[in-house]
DNA sequence: CTTTATTATTAGAAGATTTCCAATAATAAA
DNA sequence: TTTATTATTGGAAATCTTCTAATAATAAAG
């Protein structure tokens, strides 16, 4: 018994929208599709799909791109998507970097721009800057202004998607409730749509492999700070609140280190790029060799987690221990929300897994060891292939979202 | 962009089942509305109401009551949902007892049944006695044959809800692969619907609490062993393989007492009924009066969570102790499942719930301590009141969430 | 007691969309 | 050139919502 609010009303402009996205997300999935497919595909009447068609292409997202013959009778005519019917921009604003990426109708990649920014700088510089790489990658893409279907945005941390509001971000300074909406409005002259790193990558990712049918996952997005973004039946899960997937306070170690959250033992504070680089940095004082590399005040200013991954290539068996002991808190951690949530897949994202098979190793043995073999055995374990693709592609992906996305529930 | 697979298909079947649907709930939640009041509450044109509420008049499913008048004008008619539409039986297996239900088509109760069980019964006459069970309120409820809208079954452990298979049950015994939907819809020739014991209460919960608008919480059921069940919009949440929820086998004490799944430190090896008994017993032992109470080889059979009840309440301060380490362990768990699905409520139920405020202060305390204030305030965190029909009704509920519910996504 | 005002409900037509059935289109093979 | 075959579409029928106005049911005013 769904909640009567935000229901969907049947009447026929629902009938249309329904179909029309149907079809639409067919032929994303199988570009090149012909009625006859699509009228089997979808259980409508041929005569349904002749009309929705007609219509898709008088709007220009598809177009007919020739006709293929099977044989004896009339030749099917071949559908696609579009790609020139519009393109979106996405800027993703990260601790160190603004990236921003534009995507055509189809999710194909057409330009890229990167800026980097470092922590003090204000809100309102940051904002500019997110705004001009977002007009940068206008001007490289070199179409229509009036073909830019959105600007998708994406700020790490705490996010009113709807008013367009930063609240919150650990690592960005005084990033309290800073107003995106309007500037951006104003700069692009289109609609505009926000959400939350983490979950943006995760609809970057389903959006790169609509091939894959990827639509149930939980991904895991280890890098400074550990993040999750949950998908459940193609869609993001937001949760009451719109914090769902904070898994990196969960307790893994109780009365473990103290996290910047101020509980003890948060996964966060024992296997983040920030936590493996604190305990590096306390394993040199230990060392006593601190001096010369670390400056003080700043807890892990200087050492990072990419200096653990060269201490290991160097045979430096601490560091070793100490990046397996984390991938195994984080398997550890993984292995409790797939128990809890019982996704198809599990996607890992951000800098530690540039680790490779040093983060991977330990984490599938955590999660052999923990899981049932009846659910491991059907859980798909992945690096996303996105790189620093995600989070952009992710924001852009905002934008084909909405234009994708049925009317749900 | 939702799966392609089991999607809606927009055509005039679907807009009158959702048009239905709307009105049929919002007569749930708030019974006595007039067709004006539907017209403004489902945003649909009033010939649609009028189209809509005269089938379901004609089908039976809602009644007029009476007229309201306003003071000036027509008075609007008064329309409820109709008791007497039909009725649902559910049955729930436990591991000592079957319980029984049957409620009208607005969820009242009418009639209950239990009937004890004893570990080692063979499936076949668990069945027997299931379906006898069935039959006995049946007869109580003497109402036609042709009034039962369907049976809802409910048995724990994994099962198979499309084919009606109680695939495995750790406390049952033999119980591997049983067919059930056979034996049922021979005996009760209605639909039969099955699913696993949680779950059930979970819906069961939301059905009893419909006015409270209860459509998105987490419950845990800690009885013998521990069970959970999500609810999303209304909607149980199944997972890729219709296991989620597995929160009783999340470690929360790595190294910890061995669970009988193998792992060791699970929630349901250091918290569950089952596993307070067995430190009880282990600290029966250490005391040395260990002979006369217990029996060997079953490494509980003797004593139970409630006698550790009795000996708290006999001021027996290590198992008060023992209680509280398991409430505690119950909230670390629940704090972390919160945390990743950042529910509306979080429910309890079963057994050890009896316990009260002996369970209820560890455990809220753990909240207080592993949720950040902004969460936690926002979070009911409640103890069910069903008891025992939790089970029963939940299984009745499966037939009239069948009726009630929506096509979605 | 009749009329008027007011509100609720419904009738009938209009509008929108799917579906059914048959026609048309486009091609290969005969 | 004809026939067979397959794909697509045209037009009417069916179904449902919505629009507009009529009707129903009541209280208040006259």
């Amino acid at each position: 018994m769904q909640s009567t609010t935000n229901r969907l009303i049947g009447n026929h402009a629902l009938l249309k929208q329904l179909n029309r996205s149907h079809v639409l997300n067919l032929l994303r999935r199988q570009n090149g599709l012909s009625r006859k497919e699509l009228t089997r595909l979808t259980q409508l009447d041929g005569k349904t799909i002749t009309n929705v068609t007609k219509d898709l292409l008088r709007l220009g997202m598809i177009k007919a791109i020739g006709k293929l013959s099977r044989g004896v009778g009339r030749p099917s005519e071949i559908l696609e998507l579009n790609p020139q019917y519009g393109f979106a921009i996405g800027v993703d604003l990260g601790a160190s970097h603004i990236a921003g990426i534009a995507v055509d109708f189809t999710g194909t990649i057409l330009s890229r721009s990167q800026s980097a920014i470092h922590y003090g700088m204000a809100p309102s510089t940051v904002i500019k800057r997110m705004i001009s790489i977002g007009e940068m990658i206008h001007k490289q893409v070199k179409a229509d202004r009036r073909k830019l279907l959105g600007v998708g945005v994406c700020v790490p941390g705490a996010v009113n998607r709807e008013e367009g509001i930063g609240v919150w971000a650990a690592n960005l300074s005084k990033w309290e409730n800073v107003p995106l909406r309007y500037p951006f409005e104003k700069a692009f002259g289109s609609p505009v749509f926000f959400d939350e790193s983490t979950r943006c990558a995760a609809l970057g990712e389903m959006f790169a492999r609509v091939h894959d049918e990827l639509n149930d996952f939980l991904l895991l997005d280890l890098s400074l700070g550990i993040g999750a973004a949950i998908v459940q039946n193609g869609r993001l899960y937001y949760g009451h609140m719109g914090i769902a997937g904070e898994i990196g306070h969960t307790t893994v170690n109780p009365g473990g280190m103290v996290c910047r959250c101020g509980k003890q033992g948060c996964l966060e504070a024992e296997a983040s790029g920030f936590a493996i680089a604190k305990k590096y940095s306390d394993l040199l004082r230990k060392r006593k060799i601190s001096s010369t590399t670390m400056k003080k005040g700043k807890q892990s200013g200087a050492v990072s987690a990419r200096d653990v991954l060269d201490r290991i290539a160097q045979g430096d068996e601490d560091c070793k221990t100490l990046f397996s002991d984390a991938a195994r808190m984080l398997g550890a951690a993984a292995a409790n929300a797939v128990m809890i949530l019982n996704p198809v897949s599990l996607i890992l994202m951000g800098g530690l897994t540039r680790a490779g098979d040093l983060l991977l190793r330990p984490f599938r043995e955590t999660l052999r060891k923990e899981l049932r073999p009846e659910i491991l055995e059907k859980l798909n374990v992945e690096i996303s292939f996105l790189g620093d693709d995600g989070g952009p592609l992710g924001a852009a992906s905002l934008v084909l979202n909405q234009i994708y996305e049925a009317p749900g529930i």
